[in-house]
DNA sequence: GGCACTGATGTCAGTCACTGTCACCCAGTA
DNA sequence: TACTGGGTGACAGTGACTGACATCAGTGCC
């Protein structure tokens, strides 16, 4: 046994995401967090650079997946089939993680300060992505322009799945934004006859 | 005559971006920014909701340009022909502040705070046009796909205009960067036959 | 066993963004 | 003249965030 109890940081996400639920983010004080968490105020900076921040912890794993299947793509495919491969490789990783997702995004939603962050993140993906685009020879803006739409894809399909009640599927959700984009960008005029819950 | 000077709102405005250039955002105080305008610091606040958005006053102008060209387009036209035509409005409206729109740039490109600002007003735009679609009877998610590549094509095009020296064309870099997403889109290999600054 | 050393945490004082409240003063208007 | 409204100043807060230093269990080393 340690001196303290174990997993400080995620005792901090807990009890963040639980004050926000209650009483909204901006009634929420640090100090409150930590002390649910049975820590001090200090401890939650160290461990988070603000209080938005503690709920953005998991945006590193997905870049990381993203990047890495871009990476590995075969050399051939053109810069929108590797964008494709990246949003399957990270369809299934919030499979069992559904109705955390729906609280946490709850939580966003009704406040813009968060919504700043939640942009900022996304931001990141998409230079991340663009970057690894370019490591594999894609030029500019092609790559810019390739990454921005895949963010676009997994954004629109992932508020899709946020939407959903059970457990919808948001690959499938993804290559259905993926292939409307397409359909938009080409010039056609859109159509109704992809499933779409909101009429 | 008013009982004060005029234009306060410009004159924090002006001392501001002075400011945050010569010392960098973070080590400006609000305090100081007041003092240089002849105000004091409650008047800034009455002014701007936060030292950020001193930097963004003009966003409703360019949102307010983009959804009326949306709404006088002709009815027939296709949705990416919607927000081409809005495109198109705008791209005038930036021609003769280059200089202010580079140094108020490399102040953001410094700062992720304002970075944050100004995703969040780009998502803003990119949610006004989607909605200006809907009206005209474009479904979703076919306008909220039109509208965040009309978005992504804006800032891809604005970013170039921003780094271009001398007077750069923003209409004519909106339309290349737009071919160039309709061409990824389409699924085809990046080219290098257009002017690319970057090589 | 003793001892230095590390690292996560606590404590405390401080800065600054931002807010609520009230007073002030000039303008327009009846 | 009296009355009202809007932009401003003055002042006292709250809370996010930081820097500096103390604490103390674990770890490895002699």
């Amino acid at each position: 046994m340690g001196r303290w109890e174990p997993n400080a940081r995620g005792r901090l996400e807990e009890a963040a995401l639980d004050l926000y639920i209650e009483r909204g983010f901006e009634q929420t004080t640090v100090a409150e967090i930590a002390k649910r968490a049975g820590l001090t105020e200090r401890t939650f900076f160290r461990h988070f650079a603000d209080k938005r921040e503690v709920l953005f912890g998991g945006s590193g794993e997905l870049q990381e997946r993203l990047v890495d299947a871009v990476t590995a793509a075969p050399g051939a495919a053109t810069p929108i089939d590797t964008i494709t491969a990246a949003l399957e490789a990270v369809g299934t990783l919030f499979a069992d993680r559904h109705e955390k997702s729906q609280r946490r995004q709850s939580v966003i939603s009704a406040n813009p300060e968060l919504q700043e962050r939640e942009l900022i993140k996304l931001a990141r993906l998409s230079r991340a992505l663009a970057d690894a685009l370019r490591h594999r020879g894609v030029p500019d803006p092609a790559a810019s322009l390739a990454a921005e739409a895949g963010i676009t894809v997994f954004r629109v399909a992932f508020e899709r799945w946020i939407a959903g009640t059970g457990r919808p599927d948001l690959t499938a959700l993804m290559r259905e934004s993926l292939d409307q984009l397409k359909a938009v960008t080409a010039g056609q005029a859109p159509s109704l006859t992809s499933s779409n819950p909101l009429g």
